[in-house]
This record gives structure tokens, sequence and C-alpha cells, in this order.
DNA sequence: GCCGTTTTCGGCCCGACTGTTTTCAGTCG
């Protein structure tokens, strides 16, 4: 795929043009950089739509006009852009790394290469040990210590934290400003709200009269290593778990309540979308309030009011990424999403006869208290030997045990029999297929031989499902969020391999896996096949991951009917039977 | 350079905070 290289050479035109001082470049800058960002986020391939439509399907894509056609089909054609180059020989430096340092965006960039000749990370880090910085107009020494700070912050590996990590700091937070009965309201809004499976920060909006008050509570609080800045309407801290967090106190008034929560839970381009719909309908909308001809203030107590008064239908924050929800609330046909309530049970889960924590019956309990009906015992198999994967015998032990457990009573979840059976490297499973076939749930999944050509991954994931025997494949690209990539596979013969054999496809809600992710989750969906949420618990703590899953599913937008396991237990059995 | 439910010209999101300035530009979200 071209889509990335292209939206980075776009993205870096952007900048450049964006310093010429023509009266019409910062809009031919913002052309190029939201035409990057289209590119960065669609999902088909750049160079087939050229190849299969020609320049004319290339027109017809969102923020592409004949101008920008042409520098695509340049590079598809000639692996170059001129435009890009021309501009490069001008300014031979590495933006794009250069403005990830916190505070440095293209005009500073440009400023510091024409005083000092830096180019690059390295030139910039030697200019603030030479404190050389402070020296160039417009720069001072805060200014440089700030640099310095940003490289250091860059060069720890700051990147984006996960889900699982930002969230529950961002509920404590919004409890602790809640208990101190300064602000109204206190809602966590951003990407967190969102559930992105990585967050860049934490975003907390909040309704007070005493901003100041609010504010000192915040930057004294627990976890918070420094402030960064700090304002009466925003304070940004650094927080001990390596994320940034910002907190927006609004002034106590019910009536643009919505319209704040809409802005600052984003997207980005999902706000600029809408802004641009409330433009059209002669309105203005901000973070204060959405405001008529007269600048008069529309009320909009609650994010509903909002999207009503707009002509659209409510788009919950999970839709909110400028991905073709916007169109569908227009319509009035935004699909009803899949929720944590209708999560029934949990289909993959680990016991201490393999790599996990707890027994079955302390599993059982615990899924039970976290509202599930069932659970599946899935344990790895022989070839394992990491996780202590159980042969034949392991088995037939696990299950007599499982029997006795579900005979007995107690507030605790029925749980089936199964197993997370390794697909080999040739495609064959770890365990026989009578004894896989007995069971009541096989989870099958590839967990070695990582680095085959997509070719061989793909057949030898396609043999494993024609097996028969398997219910729910499990992390089907087999990616670890900021650690592993996911192994080449083609994911759409593996989907109608699925819809051939009534295999289930896993939304692994770990989260460091959270896969299949949220948009090949989107991308399958128009196959006839079930998704399968599940926890893959190690231990009783774990369950509650589920909830990742279900923000995943949300965000791939897909519907309770959609969902293996929000069938109740008598239903699965069937269809897993069936 | 893109775009169109006041369309083929004339717009293009906008406010908070910071640092280095003496009134504002740059960056960020």
């Amino acid at each position: 795929m071209k889509n990335k290289e292209i939206s980075e050479m776009f993205a870096e035109i952007g900048e450049m043009i964006g310093l010429e001082e023509t009266p019409t470049s910062r809009f031919e800058a913002r052309a190029f950089q939201n035409a990057s960002l289209m590119l960065d986020t669609m999902q088909e391939d750049i160079e087939e739509i050229y190849r299969k439509g020609g320049r004319k399907a290339l027109m017809e894509l969102p923020s592409i006009g004949k101008g920008l056609a042409d520098e695509i089909i340049e590079f598809i054609e000639t692996g170059r852009i001129g435009k890009y180059e021309k501009l490069k020989g001008k300014y031979p430096i590495d933006f794009k790394e250069l403005s990830k340092v916190e505070g440095l965006g293209a005009k500073k960039i440009v400023v510091l290469y024409r005083n000092l000749g830096i180019k690059d990370v390295d030139g910039l880090k030697r200019a603030v040990s030479e404190q050389k910085i402070r020296g160039v107009p417009g720069f001072g020494e805060r200014s440089e210590a700030m640099i310095g700070r940003g490289i250091e912050l860059l060069e720890s590996g700051r990147g984006r934290i996960l889900l699982g990590e930002a969230l529950p700091v961002a509920e404590s937070i919004v409890a602790k400003l809640l208990e101190s009965g300064l602000v109204e309201r206190a809602m966590i809004a951003g990407s967190a709200r969102r559930m992105r499976e990585t967050v860049g920060d934490i975003d907390i909006l909040a309704i007070s009269g005493k901003g100041r008050a609010v504010m000192d509570l915040f930057a004294g609080m627990e976890g918070v290593k420094s402030v960064i800045s700090k304002g009466e309407a925003r304070t940004t801290v650094w927080l001990e778990i390596g994320t940034s967090c910002d907190l927006r106190v609004i002034d106590a008034d019910s009536r643009n309540f919505g319209a704040a929560l809409q802005y600052f839970t984003g997207s980005k381009e999902h706000s600029v979308s809408l802004r641009k719909i409330a433009i059209g309908k002669g309105y203005k909308l901000n973070e204060y309030g959405l405001f008529d001809r007269k600048d008069k203030l529309i009320r909009c107590g609650d994010e509903e009011e909002l999207y009503g008064k707009m002509g659209m239908q409510y788009i919950p924050p999970e839709m909110r990424e400028d991905r073709g929800e916007i169109k569908l609330a227009q319509q009035h046909r935004i699909p009803k999403l899949v929720e944590m309530k209708e999560i029934r049970g949990d289909l993959h889960s680990h016991t201490k006869e393999t790599d996990g924590s707890n027994t079955a019956g302390e599993m059982a309990y615990a899924a039970y208290a976290e509202g599930l009906e069932y659970i599946a015992a899935t344990n790895h198999t022989k070839s394992l030997r990491i996780a202590r994967g159980m042969d034949e015998r392991g088995f037939g032990k696990f299950f007599r045990e499982i029997d006795r457990l579900n005979e007995m009573e107690g507030k605790k979840a029925i749980v089936l029999k199964g197993a997370e059976v390794d697909i080999l490297k040739d495609g064959r499973l770890d365990l026989p297929t009578k004894l896989l076939g007995s069971m009541d749930c096989v989870v099958a999944a590839v967990h070695s031989s990582f680095n085959m050509d997509g070719k061989s991954m793909t057949e030898r994931v396609v043999k494993a499902l024609d097996s028969g025997v398997v219910d729910i494949l499990a992390h089907p690209t087999g990616r670890l969020i900021n650690g592993r990539g996911a192994y080449e596979i083609d994911l759409d013969r593996v989907a109608e391999a699925a819809e051939r054999n009534h295999v289930a496809l896993e939304v692994n809600s770990y989260p460091n896996r959270l896969d299949l992710n949220d948009s090949a989750i989107m991308r399958l969906s128009s196959y006839k096949i079930l998704f399968s949420i599940d926890s893959d618990s190690h231990s009783t703590q774990h369950f509650k991951f589920l909830r990742y899953g279900v923000g995943t599913a949300r965000r791939g937008w897909l519907t309770k009917r959609q969902v293996l396991n929000t069938l109740p237990i008598e239903k699965l059995l069937k269809r897993l039977r069936g």
C-alpha cells in the first residue's frame, strides 16, 4: 500500500507550503494536510483505486481534486513527487521527526534551521547542549529548556499508552473531582471516551464555577508528576503512568454542556466535519456552544440535543472518527451498537493448569460477579511448552474436574470445556480431531513461526479452519500493541474460510492485543460471520478487560446480533454444536 | 488546492496558553 508514503509526503508538503508567505499558501497547505489525513485513515489501497478507476476515481475521493490527483498519479507512476523534491531542496529539514518535539512546529523549526542550520533531532540536541538556542531571535532560556525536555520525552519512547492503562487512571481522577464537591459534573472526554486502543493523552471535562480551586486540586493530585501549563480554563499535567492529562473547566451553565462535551470528545476530524455542517446551517459551533446567526446561544444541554439541532441522530463516541458516521446520522441510520450489558459470557480464558493464575472454580465465581452467565476454559495445548500446554490426558483430567464444578451449587458461571489449540506451522491442529470435536468450544490460534510469508500464513490458518472443529479463531493477526506487528495474513481469505466453516473471529479484549482491531472488524463485517468478544483472561481480574473489546467492537460498528457471546447459554451451545 | 442544501467564486475552525515580546506569534488540541 502506498497510502502511508503518500500521506506522509503530503503532510510534509503541507508543512513546507505553509511557510511560504503568499496569501493562499496556508489554505493550500491545509488542502495537502486534509488529503494527508484522508489517505492515512482510508481503508482501500489508493493505487488500486487508480488502477481500476483512473484519475476520475481519485478525484471522487474527499479532499482530492485535480491537482492532488495528479500528484498521486505522479507518485504511483514514478515513485516521486516533483513538488515534494523541489520544496525539500529549499527546506532540507526532517520536519516529521522535529515536529514530534513538544512545542516545535514548522515555523520555529525553520527559524532554527536558518539561524543554526538545524536539520534533525540530533542537531537540535547538540544546539541545546551547547546553549545556542537561547541566542536565536524569538527563543530564550525557557524555550531552550523546554526543547531539551521535549527531546528527552521523545527519546524515552513516549508514545501512545494503552487504553487499558489510561482509562482506570482517568476514572479515578474523575472520581476525585466529584468527591471534592468543587465540580457539578466531570466526565472523561477525548480518545479515551471514544475507546481508541491507545490514547495520546487523557482529556477530562468538568463543570464548575470555581476553576482556580479545581485546578489547584487537580495539579496536586496523587499520580501527577509535573505541571505543564496551568490556567483557569485549562490545565495540563504529566502523569506518572507516562502520559499527559488535560483538564478543561467550563462555567456552570447547563445550556451548553452538550456542545462542550462533543468538542472535547472529538475526534478532531469528526468535530471539524460537524462544525462545517453547522456553518452550512447558519450556525456557529465551538466549545462554548451552538450559536445562531445573531450569536444567540442555542440550548444544548446534552449531546443528543446538539446532534438533533444539526438535523442528525445521536452518534456514539466510539463512532466519531469521520468514517461515514456523519452521513449515516443525517439519514438516521446509526446502528444500535453492541453494549457491555449484552455480553452473556466469555469464550476464551485460561486456568492455572497452564499459564493462568486461578482455578476453573475461582474463574467461574469471578466471571459471575462480573455479570457473566458462562465462560469457556480454553487452556493451551502441548506444543506451547512455554505456557505448559496440556496433552490429551491433561484435558481428560481437567474436564472431569469441570464436570464436578458445574454440578456444584453456587453463584458462579457455567464453565464450558474447551481449548486454545495451537495452529501448527503446517496448519494442522495440536490435538486429535476427535478430542477437539468432543469439546464445547474450540478456540484456535497461531503462537509460533510468526515470520512466515503472507501466502503460507494465510494457507496455514485457512487449513486449520477447514478442519471443521474450530469454533473461534483467536487474535487473528497476532499483533501486540507497542510490541509486535501483525503477521502477514490475508484477512479476506480467512473471513471466507470462517464463513464456510461457521467460525467466529475473535475480538480479543486483552489491552495490548485488541485483535481484531476496529478497522479490520469494520472491513470484515461484510462477510456472513460472527465475532466473539473474549477477554483471554489469565486471572480472575482479567474479565474486566471485556469492556475494551466491546469498545473496539463498537468502534468497528458491530451490533448485538453480530456477536456470538451475546447469545444466552442454550442458544450458544446449539450454535456451537450445529 | 479543495469545495458547494445561499455553488463555479470566495471562503477555508477557533480559542487557551506560553514565551518573548511590549502587542503578538506560535503551538496545540
